[in-house]
DNA sequence: GCAGCTACCTCGCTTACCGAGGTACTGACG
DNA sequence: CGTCAGTACCTCGGTAAGCGAGGTAGCTGC
């Protein structure tokens, strides 16, 4: 029944949807999941998938991070772009634009109208 | 250093391009990697990853299929869509249209001209 | 005390692509 | 004749990454 399943598209788009939500805001890692929420419903991301996201890229140091003592909670760690995390996102968005793109090339192979 | 990887970035879409395809044309499985390939060079997906698509396809009922005997070569293979299967292809195309305006959303997040 | 919220993290399961390998038939080269 | 190359099919093990469920911890309210 259901042809594409989000949870497979998702798969290696979290990298890139993480990276813009921190282009130009320091947030910690609940706040990233509650952003995307909003921002499109059906991305939803699980922390499942966050947070050993967050972990991969701040290895790869396209993130930092550093522990904030939460006021009137659990204590948070806060993530913003590095430089090098600024060249990652350039990129991340590149490869994903031509991606969109290929798969266009393809889905409207076949379609009567192509100039619609 | 590689952001998003095309093959994680695949997984999901390779049953729509099979589809899309195959909208209006009868190939064997070999031709669908070729038009692929063809179309956009960028996603040439495997033979590892067609075939097992191609059976699972026709395991739901979208594609119906028949084996032929290969002109001066082995046997193939030959898929088209069935009914069924121009009821999952639109529906496969709309759920790869919604992901991708969402993710755009996301991606456009903290871009400063968001209207260019 | 217990439930519920925020916030973090981890583990096992599953899905699906990749690369390498294998079968089978044809045609060309030496 | 043996071998290689091409077409066409298929399968298998490895891997990557999202998902759901679970666990820790601190605070709030009944």
């Amino acid at each position: 029944m259901s042809p594409l399943s989000r949870s497979q598209l998702l798969k290696g788009t979290t990298e890139l949807l993480v990276l813009c939500i921190l282009e130009d805001e320091t947030l910690h890692g609940y706040e990233i999941a509650q952003r995307i929420r909003e921002t499109a419903a059906g991305l939803a991301l699980s922390e499942g998938a966050l947070y050993p996201t967050l972990h991969r890229l701040e290895r790869r140091g396209a993130l930092a991070a550093t522990w904030g003592a939460g006021e009137g909670g659990p204590r948070r760690r806060y993530y913003r772009l590095s430089d090098e995390g600024r060249g990652v996102l350039a990129e991340a968005r590149a490869e994903w634009d031509s991606f969109v793109s290929d798969v266009g090339a393809v889905a409207r192979t076949g379609e009567e109208g192509i100039r619609g």
